[in-house]
DNA sequence: CTGCTTTTATTGGTCAGACCACTGGATTGA
DNA sequence: TCAATCCAGTGGTCTGACCAATAAAAGCAG
């Protein structure tokens, strides 16, 4: 990635590469902001924007009046860290394994309010507007995840959604296959609530699967885009590969 | 949560909540930087500070000599804007159901030198020095969810560990149940291994399964603090209603 | 000497005002 | 008409100062 032309964006980088390097280790206190600021040859201001950032990205911690701790030697790969590409066909393979399962815990913790609310997001889903469209969707399946009543399973799917959102690559590729026939989706999510509404763990894991695995053929049909074949190829590999050990 | 004592984190908390509220919509731009410090009554620079803040957790974007715009209206749950407790057993179930799926995918997708490297931290998992033996325990797991070669499932992974130590409660009760007896986590990672280097999934999955839940057992029966008492409680009654429907 | 209170040096937090650098549209001139 | 130029607006950076929290040193009463 080209390196960002802010320079408190460039100085966060740089002061993390360190950390990362091992010149200031876990527990230990950086130098004060002022020589830091003269280290890297910046202006307090900026120096402090740097470690804001870093801060938000939870490496170090500054404590008023003690100074500044690195809390972590490394930046974990989340949605607010992401910085590089992670292919459509990835993001739906784990959607497809991890919400098949919130899905199925899901089926045995859902209540009435909440089965209601997915029937509400089923109408919407048809909507001629693309983004409304989207947003039910979206709604969908976090009130499934949400519909487990565990917050561990609930940040985790936002944040697969939200590596979507964070990936151009992903979303360009996604976005563009929606419309283009993807309507039975509502099919799909039909099964799924039924499923819900039956209390059913398997099912309701079946349907959340079916309904990402159709996402996928989908994809691998779609013909546009040369970022779009390029992934195709990508995946089939992959599929080809997984596939010569054994059905998961 | 208390408000941070910091300014520019209660502006950015202020800020936030505004554009959740639907005060400023996405897309949109938001005043420049000097009406907005007028408006809350803070300097430019903090005011800065604030802006960074946020952009760093994805909800908006400054481009420099345009103004700021919008991102997202609403910030996902991820470690990141993590502030509010998940209990330890709300991450344990997640990871038993997600990582389960992940090593069953590992078991098709694992190479030698993977393999290799699983047996070299189980070495380690015994260390006298508890640190060391915690590294090589997350160690595992992530190496693991690297076999998979999806990157969208590392990213979880690692982002599941990294809630834990944001979570002040789940971490002192983890870290406190570490140590006293936890030790036949060896066996379980063995028979994690074993299955990996079987390639076979459906007995991967089972064995991470079975290892954290384990780990829920080991919590559910070991007695010290308050707090931990009141994570059982809240866990047991949880277990309670899932099993009220049918086994998962 | 002991133990509490006060002071002080250090460090992060905030402020003020200025200037730089990038952007897009308005202005200008061929 | 259209391309080059200019310019107003906006985020980015700098300087230097003062405020506020913290811990350790200094002072003091017992």
């Amino acid at each position: 990635m080209a390196p960002s032309g802010k320079l408190y964006r460039r100085l966060a980088d740089s002061i993390a590469a360190e950390i990362e390097a091992g010149r200031y280790k876990v527990g230990e206190r950086l130098p004060t902001e002022r020589e830091l600021a003269e280290l890297h040859g910046v202006s307090r201001p900026t120096l402090r924007e740097a470690l804001i950032a870093l801060e938000m990205l939870g490496m170090i911690e500054a404590r008023h009046g003690l100074g500044i701790y690195v809390t972590r030697a490394q930046l974990p790969v989340t949605a607010a860290t992401y910085d590089f590409e992670i292919g459509a066909f990835e993001l739906i393979e784990a959607r497809r394994l991890f919400e098949g399962e919130a899905a199925a815990l899901a089926a045995a913790t859902i209540d009435d309010d909440q089965l209601a609310e997915l029937e509400g997001l089923l109408g919407l889903m048809a909507d001629e507007d693309e983004l409304k469209g989207e947003e039910a969707d979206k709604g969908f399946h976090m009130v499934v995840a949400r519909a487990t009543g565990n917050g561990a399973i609930i940040a985790t799917v936002e944040n697969l959604w939200e590596l979507r959102n964070r990936s151009p690559l992903a979303r360009n590729i996604l976005t563009r296959a929606r419309g283009s026939g993807l309507t039975p989706r509502i099919i799909e999510h039909t099964k799924i609530l039924d499923a819900l509404k039956a209390h059913d763990p398997a099912a309701a894991r079946q349907a959340m699967r079916d309904h990402l695995e159709r996402v996928i053929e989908h994809l691998l049909h779609a013909t546009e885009t040369e970022a779009l074949e390029r992934a195709q190829a990508e995946s089939k590999a992959r599929r080809k590969q997984i596939a010569r050990r054994v059905a998961i």
